[in-house]
RNA sequence: GGCGCAUUAGUCUAGUUGGCCUAGGACGCCGCCCUCUCAAGGCGGAGAUCGCGGGUUCGAAUCCCGCAUGCGCUACCA
């Protein structure tokens, strides 16, 4: 990522931790910069002290790093626009608040919380827009200190001008607000923090950002943040406001329908490969029609102006799909490794390489793991179907067969089963059985269930000894 | 209430200069094949009057207007 004068950013608050959500902005901003060779920027907007914590901005980090994306400015790396932490930039936005206080581009703002909460639930209720009515506006000095001298603390507020905002969004095209829909808005607490308004467009003027890619819960704030570039002087990057992420239901994201954070789905089995695949594709789908794909596949084929811009509902089946395709193509090393995290108590199995294997088909999530292994363990007690081909006439036969071999010819590893396996079936075809009679029996007597992993991984995991122990429990009719 | 954005099958989406769209693909669902089981894989199927109503046009998912619905903003949250 070297300079060619792009500059976007992932602005994330550290109020909890990051959601798919989020996550998506951070990826549309981090394939940007990545196919247009520009450079990302992590900012932590963390002015609301009692919402932010220090924790929630290293979950945030390191949800982040784990999904694989990376950025070249951040508290964390830092940079020469620091600062990245708008808590440690309080000074920089009182300057500017105050500068377009002298400028009369802004007013002080003596109505209380109370008051303002009173004027709009009045305003709704007479059906007019809950705006600022205006009250500070004009204030005459003799109010002002008489105000002051009660001892109230003003905020200071944006004088919004007259006039239309118009401005062409990368993805809606022209978009405009008439200005008497945007009422004057706080840019400096009464307490001395910062608004969002103002920190956001100090920190996107200051630190060079030339593309805003935001949420479309932007798109109204836009205005805002136009008229603050344009009173403090600074000419306004490009904007693109991407869809939001919806729950099945349609509304936002919520615990409702499940998990909502990178880290539960990391916690879950989710490849972080998996998730951002699902998260670009919810409102792009790629020129070649090919769906599964790496990050840097992505971001070389991303394209931000193509993005869909209406709202995209959550699938929880399709990301499941996403993890298995991507799963499948994880080295078998690599899924081994992992799987260790996700089944410790099947990790320190000797076999526990082939184990995984065997069941590597069948994985969507790493979390299943546990209950794909379950038929290396102790055998379930069997039930009615069980019994019948167990203790049916022929199934009796074939268990005492493979006993006799088995005994006899033993096996090491994975060609030895398939071998032994290979030889007692055909020695019952030829006899008229078919493969499953012959199979099924077998499969039952070692892990008291129908389904499974392939019989040769099993007997290839669980050796000669213990295969033998488990047929003979099962003919000695104690199961 | 005001303003803004969105609106193709259950879901994501192709379609964007109107005709090749009797609307294409993917997930999911159903069926068949393969197979020792479950998966995986292969093949096939059902599923969309392109939100609704007008208009423009020889012709509209594609252009215009109205309506409806959903979402967002309208905070001394971000």
């Amino acid at each position: 990522m070297e300079g060619n004068g792009i500059r976007v950013r992932f602005a994330p608050s550290p109020t909890g931790e990051l959601h798919l959500g989020s996550a998506r902005t951070a990826l549309f901003n981090w394939l940007f910069a990545r196919s247009r060779g520009g450079r990302l920027v992590l900012r932590v907007e963390d002015t609301d002290r009692e919402r932010s914590s220090a924790a929630f901005e290293d979950a945030i980090i390191r949800d982040l790093r784990w999904l694989g994306l990376d950025w070249d400015e951040g508290p964390d790396v830092g940079g020469p626009y620091g600062p990245y932490r708008q808590s440690e930039r309080f000074e920089v936005y009182r300057e500017f608040a105050f500068r377009l206080l002298d400028e009369g581009k802004a007013y002080r703002c003596y109505c209380t919380p109370e008051e303002l909460e009173g004027k709009k639930r009045r305003a709704l209720a007479e059906g007019r827009p809950p705006l600022y009515d205006g009250t500070c506006r004009e204030l005459p000095e003799n109010r002002r200190s008489s105000l002051e001298a009660e001892g109230r603390k003003p905020a200071l507020r944006f004088r919004v001008r007259e006039g239309n905002i118009a401005f062409r969004d990368l993805l809606h095209g022209w978009v405009t607000f008439p200005s008497a829909t945007v009422g004057d808005f706080i840019i400096l607490r009464s307490d001395g923090r910062p608004g969002f308004h103002l920190a956001v467009v100090v920190d996107d003027a200051l630190m060079g950002i030339t593309h805003v890619i935001r949420g479309e819960d932007h798109l109204s704030n836009t205005p805002r943040h136009l008229l603050l570039f344009e009173a403090l002087g600074f000419d306004p990057p490009s904007y693109l406001h991407h869809s939001l992420l919806l729950d099945p239901g349609g509304g936002k994201m919520s615990k409702r329908y499940g998990a909502v954070t990178v880290r539960e789905h990391r916690d879950l089995g989710y490849l972080p490969e998996a998730i951002l695949n699902y998260l670009a594709l919810l409102s792009w789908s790629p020129p070649g029609g090919k769906e599964v794909m790496r990050p840097e596949e992505m971001a070389g084929e991303f394209d931000v102006t193509a993005l869909s811009s209406s709202p995209a509902v959550f699938d929880r089946a399709r990301l499941r799909w996403l993890n298995q395709k991507h799963l499948k193509m994880l080295p078998l090393s690599r899924l081994v490794d992992m799987a260790k995290d996700y089944a410790p108590d099947w990790a320190g199995h000797p076999r526990f390489g082939l184990m995984v294997e065997a069941v590597r088909d069948s994985i969507t999530v790493l979390s299943e793991l546990p209950a794909l292994l379950q038929p290396f363990g102790e055998p379930a007690p069997l039930g009615d179907r069980e019994q019948e081909w167990v203790y049916g006439e022929i199934g009796q036969r074939i268990l005492e067969t493979a006993v006799a071999r088995f005994a006899e010819k033993g096996w090491d590893g994975l060609e030895g089963a398939k071998e032994v396996l290979s030889e007692l079936k055909r020695t019952f075809l030829e006899k008229g059985l078919h493969a499953k009679e012959v199979f099924m029996p077998l499969r039952i007597a070692l892990t008291g269930r129908e389904a499974g992993p392939p019989l040769s991984y099993l007997l290839a995991v669980l050796g000669p000894e213990e295969t033998l122990a488990r047929i003979r429990r099962v003919l000695s009719g104690r199961c």
